[in-house]
DNA sequence: AACGGTGCTTGATCTGGATCAAGAAAACAG
DNA sequence: CTGTTTTCTTGATCCAGATCAAGCACCGTT
């Protein structure tokens, strides 16, 4: 594997304290691979022979149960998925697929839970990891339980307006997806955005503007215990 | 603390294989205490001060947000709450009451974190019990996303049944509880539970008996990757 | 420029589930 | 035991959101 890619995970939290031994074993037996556009990378109940790293490009983690779909999670660069599944060494419960060309490092799982066992720091940023995927979780469950649909979508806007540091910001990925996302249909989505007009939210194809940022957050409420997807 | 309570703690997964000197330290600091029913024990925002482990009785995790209100998951002996908090020291996301009396060990968040640094089979216990953690949520969340909430309560009713072994059950918890749990209302439980006898459900009071099991699971077609919370 | 193809929007309709209201049945307190 | 409170149920109504059905906009292809 070229230096350059190691560069970029080394500087992955979950990586960066590790001895560099350890960390070259890793590497040892990992690869990149390039993606085009909506490949299947895993799909549920198969095995986690690898710890994926994202390195550009973007992933879809979504599920299906009896001929229904929802997206639950999008990864983006330079993060990884599925720690869990591979740690416990259990089936993955999402399905992961490229939204777009997606280079990917492959990393054994084998190795990862061998080199989990006897470096200390490594074991200690698993489990910090762990522990933030998991809040992650919980947080969505609190936004899906306690607010209705045109909620989300208004707390998911303020999200996007903290993360991109302006009022004025384009969509990270398409709306059919974003309402899967957001626990709704596409045809309801389009109408919330409507029902959002009010509170000074414009929608013009994937561009959104917030012309009165405090008048949307007296709508929508955002709370750190739901929203702040940092800690 | 009695020594009788460290045999049972002893006995938890996350403790079982720590070193004796380390579990000691952790038991020193530690102490018993009993709750009446409806206490809250913490509150969403709070500090983690005490990784909670739960000996008798029964407690409630729950949400809220503008005024409204939502359980996420009830604590049974013997386990503990809410490690993922107490691990990277951040505010509580759910907050906890007792359901009954309920006698509760109370450990110094700051003694996990010290132990959880130099003792690895502490560690990769925690990082074990994150993992699960994290599994359960995400089933959890696709149960919600992909079951209309007859299909959540037939697959609930399906769990009850093999975690008590037999076709006949009671309710563990009330039924205003298992509505909120399950993501819906008081009524619609009632009215779900009518729904389900065509499929042979029936319901007196809290006493369950299906009548016809795979006739329930055909309606209710359980999943592994949602339904299995042991793996 | 014409053509599918795909995603997005809009309107009409339908339905799952919430809300409101009231009674029945338990649980609890004195 | 009796009165009080709380939970559970049932019915009536309402509403959020899903579904169905067109039309529209965008986009890459030829």
């Amino acid at each position: 594997m070229p230096e350059s890619y190691e560069e970029d995970i080394r500087a992955l939290e979950l990586f960066a304290e590790m001895e560099e031994a350890n960390f070259d074993a890793l590497m040892r037996g990992a690869y990149v691979q390039n993606f085009p556009p909506r490949i299947d990378l895993i799909h549920e109940e198969d095995r986690p022979d690898f710890l994926h790293v994202v390195l550009t490009g973007s992933v879809d983690l979504y599920s299906s149960w009896n001929g229904r779909e929802s997206s639950m999670a999008t990864v983006r660069p330079i993060s990884t998925f599925i720690l869990a599944a591979t740690i416990n060494d259990l089936p993955y419960l999402m399905s992961a697929r490229t939204l777009e060309r997606s280079r990917i490092v492959l990393v054994p799982s084998t190795d990862v839970r061998q080199i989990f066992s006897k470096d200390p720091a490594f074991a200690r940023a698993i489990v910090t990891e762990l522990a933030q995927c998991y809040r992650s979780v919980v947080k969505n469950t609190k936004d899906l339980k306690l607010r209705t649909s045109l909620e989300r979508l208004a707390n998911y806007i303020l999200r996007q307006q903290t993360l991109s540091g302006s009022t004025e910001f384009d969509l990270t990925m398409e709306k059919r997806r974003l309402a899967s996302f957001l626990g709704m249909t596409p045809e309801n989505l389009s109408r919330a955005f409507k029902g959002l007009e009010p509170y000074g939210v414009k929608v013009s194809s994937n561009h959104i503007s917030i012309v009165d940022p405090d008048e949307l957050a007296r709508f929508a409420k955002p709370n750190p215990l739901i929203d702040d997807h940092t800690t």
